[in-house]
DNA sequence: TCTGGGGTCCTAGGACCC
DNA sequence: TCTGGGGTCCTAGGACCC
């Protein structure tokens, strides 16, 4: 058996363990920019807010009601999310975290009504340490659990807040009432493409040939439907999940034309990356970089390009990264257009274990290496940017904004100046 | 006026090999 | 009029997830 423990409106929840007067009020949390909402209350869904819903339009939906709007902070969410996996890992076997705010799971017994009573106790005992409202479903496989966690977040009057999904009748009463839009694998193209042919609910989905499957899709739906059938299809994951390439990404406050602005953001996004592959004691061979206009801007010409740089071997060094980074930049800039987001990502990504010294770069390697360390251990000791790189010792001009927008609507309230408040 | 930031996997098609 | 039959590797793009 599988089980998926899901928290429930993850970054408002977050929110409301640090400020109980935002309870039984609707409240949404914006991404970052202060751009649109990735996490609403459950009042805030009652008034219709969607998901993604760009921050100037909540207006329309307010009704006359207070909502509380509020900036991200993902270095709170983050701290906290650790917190409940560490409960979860301490109870269960074979941990996998899935997301900030989902893991799945082993169950470690055959009695469903034992792993029901095991379950309840940690959504109580996340809510007591924590103060996180998490629901758990359990079924033979993760697609089902999936399904079985999104019921008992539903069903109010289930106040355990666990859903097992174990016998093919509860199973099927299921599917019956599972829209195909919320069967995990199945987005927007999908959803189109099967209501396109009557296929609207997943009792209806599960029975389709694979041949069918696979004329409007990949092997991924087949697998889908076969997880939805009870036979396990998704491979677990090692202990260690290693990333296999890491990004680094901003849509920058307003539009930028200045090259030397842009690639102040370019390199700070390469730094950044670095770092991280160096936590994650690995080195990548390949950095790609892209840039892009504003879609929504109809006055300004629109202009968007890529470019990746090889290396002459895997490296963490930041010297190494940036300087590539800034050849691929140089490569994609073009003078006359204004510029609105930048991304670096790292791929082709080897642990530090797996690699040999390249007869090239041996020696250079060895000492980058060392001073790599070096500012490592002086950013964790002093603060994460005490040494970096000269250019990008200054706030760029790139710099998201947040918490600095106009509210129309007096039935908006912008909280702000909350960032340092908490402490770990 | 104002629309996020990460990730993964799969497939088709091109370049290249013998 | 006629133009082989296998392979591999890489990349771009599309789909999905949170």
């Amino acid at each position: 058996m599988y089980a998926l423990a899901d928290c429930n409106n993850f970054f408002v929840s977050c929110e409301r363990v640090f400020n109980p007067q935002l309870n039984e009020k609707p409240v949404v949390v914006l991404s970052n920019n202060d751009g649109c909402v990735i996490s609403r209350s459950n009042e805030a869904k009652g008034l219709g807010i969607p998901m993604g819903c760009p921050a100037f339009q909540i207006k329309n939906y307010t009704n006359a009601t207070n909502v509380v709007v509020l900036s991200a902070r993902h270095i709170l969410y983050r701290d906290i999310s650790n917190r409940i996996m560490h409960i979860l890992g301490d109870a269960v076997l074979n941990l996998e975290v899935y997301s900030v705010d989902e893991a799945f799971f082993m169950l470690p017994n055959d009695d469903d009504e034992k792993n029901r009573l095991l379950l309840a106790e940690l959504v109580k005992k996340i809510y007591k340490y924590v103060g996180i409202p998490v629901s758990i479903g359990f079924a033979p496989t993760r697609t089902l659990a999936k399904i079985a966690s999104h019921v008992a977040k539903k069903d109010t009057k289930n106040t355990s807040r666990v859903m097992g999904l174990t016998t093919q009748q509860a199973v099927d009463e299921v599917l019956q009432r599972t829209k195909v839009e919320d069967i995990w694998g199945i987005g927007r193209r999908l959803n189109a493409k099967l209501l396109s042919s009557g296929i609207d609910y997943a009792n209806k989905f599960v029975k389709l040939p694979q041949s069918f499957l696979h004329s409007i899709g990949n092997i991924n739906l087949v697998r889908t439907q076969q997880e939805l059938l009870g036979k396990d299809c998704i491979s677990i994951n090692p202990v260690t999940i290693a990333h296999k390439s890491i990004m680094n990404s901003r849509t920058f406050g307003h539009v930028l034309k200045n090259k030397k602005e842009i690639s102040d953001a370019v390199l700070s996004f390469a730094q950044a990356c670095a770092t991280q592959l160096r936590q994650e004691q690995a080195a990548a061979s390949t950095v790609t970089v892209y840039v892009r206009g504003d879609h929504f801007r109809q006055d300004l010409p629109f202009y968007s390009n890529s470019c990746s740089v090889r290396m002459q071997a895997h490296t963490s060094s930041t010297i190494e990264i940036v300087r590539n980074a800034l050849i691929a930049f140089n490569n994609i800039y073009r003078e006359g257009f204004y510029y609105r987001k930048a991304s670096v990502m790292l791929s082709d990504i080897k642990p530090m274990t797996e690699l040999q010294l390249n007869i090239f770069t041996g020696d250079k390697e060895v000492r980058q290496g060392r001073l790599m360390n070096a500012i490592d251990s002086i950013n964790k000791r002093y603060g994460s940017k005490q040494i970096m790189l000269a250019p990008s010792l200054t706030r760029g001009e790139w710099a998201p904004q947040q918490n600095n927008f106009n509210a129309q609507s007096k039935n908006l309230h912008f909280y702000s100046g909350m960032s340092n408040t908490f402490k770990p």
